[in-house]
RNA sequence: GGAGAGGUGCCGGAGUCCGGUCGAUCGGGCCUCCCUGCUAAGGAGGUGAUGGGGCAACCCAUCCGUGGGUUCGAAUCCCACCCUCUCCGCCA
């Protein structure tokens, strides 16, 4: 959520940063909220000046009592009343006038950081660089796409997989329900020099989805338990976020570093039909996440040091990947500045999205209240947040079945995961 | 799921029966100063958040789990809900 003061004090600035998001809706919504700001702040001033009037009459009246001047005291508890009258009219109205605001406030996105390249879509997003072995350097017997490699080996089961839940969930079996919990280890072993790592709640209350923000505008993505009033997280990131909500922490502590592998549940009510062979998009996977709470001025390093740790994981499994550079018109409602990692996989022959970097600025703070202090004390300011994947385990589960296909059709283990796969170097079925 | 106890400031803990001078006693912690070879002990003062206004000193409002209600006035009375703890039940 932004901060209204920005909305009072430069609204042009405001409305030229989000206008690089090419919504002209936004723009309009922008608008609006600075209008009711200034119409809640008329009212407010108006209702606090109410408020003070009768509060010190009702202390005169309690005084007046005292004295046994009772007459007088009936005749201030009359003006009073006829006070509170008011005040309550006024109050209800600030009161709507509030929650139309937040509600406005809540669906606005982020604005983009200044070097967040312009553009409309994920077509304009830049590519910035990239190792591994050349995309065009695969073999034959590489280019075949892991659904078919996974249905082969009979380590993925997409007809079980429907038969148990629909479409778009998967069902691993052997060497690869081994290989996706090995990745899952590896992935939190890299980080767990610099990073803590948390267990949470993967079913977690609205308020908790509204503090990262997918509520209350994406709610159509998450899976509801109505019953009990309960979301299945999208992304550790919800739950590592508000670990800290309504929390004011010591700048002295930050950053604060965690990493968590949890299922992900996501509707994707929007992407009925792509993507739906294979391992690509599914409505419950595997992902450890890793995160960050900064300060302003160390946010701009830890995004630096988040990309390379996403980087260098996949980069250690053999993979080709390249770094996008995400564009104003493709940047998620809370991000401020994202980078994303993609791995190629030559059966698919597609570049697969396997982490985004995000750099939240104090959006998500603002909204779940994480506050520090600073070292020398005096007045709290937001924190920054950042996350991003360490490691997409279906994905890059993906990506290795076909990068690792042997002529053969089984399928070599790279090296890094020999120690989590019960020794195991090929999987062969 | 059943029964009971409880949620107050950075922490502990009063206040709630009997509504007013209670943003809140007291203690601890922390900060500044004084005293003292150093440290400890001792003494004095200070110490919340959020919103609004003001160049500033400062002023106004809100906050005692949350949301309603009663009242001139609510931490205190009434209603609903949430959470924590203890015991019982159930259970990986």
């Amino acid at each position: 959520m932004l901060d209204v003061r920005t909305l009072r004090n430069d609204l042009d600035a405001v409305v030229e940063a989000l206008s690089r998001r090419h919504d002209p809706g936004i723009v309009a919504e922008v608008r609006q909220a600075a209008g009711l700001d200034v119409e809640l702040r008329r009212l407010s001033t108006e209702r606090d000046e109410l408020r003070s009037r009768i509060r010190s009459i009702s202390k005169d009246v309690g005084s007046l009592f005292r004295e046994g001047k009772r007459e007088e005291a009936e005749g201030l508890q009359a003006e009073s009343r006829q006070l509170g009258a008011d005040e309550k009219r006024l109050d209800g109205e600030v009161a709507a006038l509030d929650e139309a605001l937040r509600a406005l406030l809540l669906v606005i996105p982020n604005v983009p950081h200044p070097d967040a390249p312009d553009g409309r879509s994920d077509a304009d997003n830049p590519v910035l660089g990239g190792g591994g072995p050349d995309p065009d350097s695969y073999a034959e017997h590489q280019r075949v796409p892991h659904w078919e490699v996974g249905e082969a080996l009979g380590i993925l089961d997409s007809a079980r997989a429907a038969k148990l839940s629909g479409a778009m969930f998967s069902l691993l079996r052997g060497g690869g329900a081994t290989l996706s919990r090995a990745l899952t280890q590896f992935g939190l072993d890299a980080n767990a020099d610099a990073f803590v790592e948390v267990r949470p709640p993967t079913l977690v209350s609205s308020e908790t989805l509204t503090a990262t923000g997918q509520l209350p505008k994406f709610a159509d993505d998450a899976y509801h338990l109505e019953r009990d009033d309960l979301w299945a997280i999208p992304t550790g990131e919800v739950p590592l976020t508000s670990m800290h909500r309504d929390e004011i922490l010591d700048a002295a502590e930050l950053p604060l570093r965690y990493m968590t592998a949890t299922p992900c549940y996501r509707r994707e009510a929007g992407s009925a039909g792509r993507d739906t062979r294979g391992m690509l998009r599914s409505h419950e996977f595997d992902k450890v996440e890793i995160l960050a709470v900064t300060t302003a001025e160390q946010a701009p390093g830890v995004f630096e040091e988040l990309l390379a740790r996403a980087v260098a994981s996949v980069d250690r499994l053999g993979l080709t990947w390249r770094t996008v550079d995400i564009c104003t018109g493709d940047l998620g409602q809370s991000h401020h500045r994202s980078t994303d990692v993609e791995v190629f996989a030559p059966g698919a022959d597609a570049w697969l999205e396997v982490s985004s970097v995000s750099w939240f600025g104090d959006y998500q703070a603002r909204r779940a209240n994480i506050r520090v202090r600073p070292d020398g004390g005096g007045g709290t300011a937001l924190a920054h947040t950042l996350n991003g994947s360490a490691l997409a385990v279906p994905r890059v589960w993906a990506a290795l079945l076909e990068v690792y296909r042997q002529p053969d059709g089984t399928v070599a283990v790279p090296e890094p995961l020999w120690g989590y796969m019960r020794g195991m170097v090929a999987i062969t079925g």
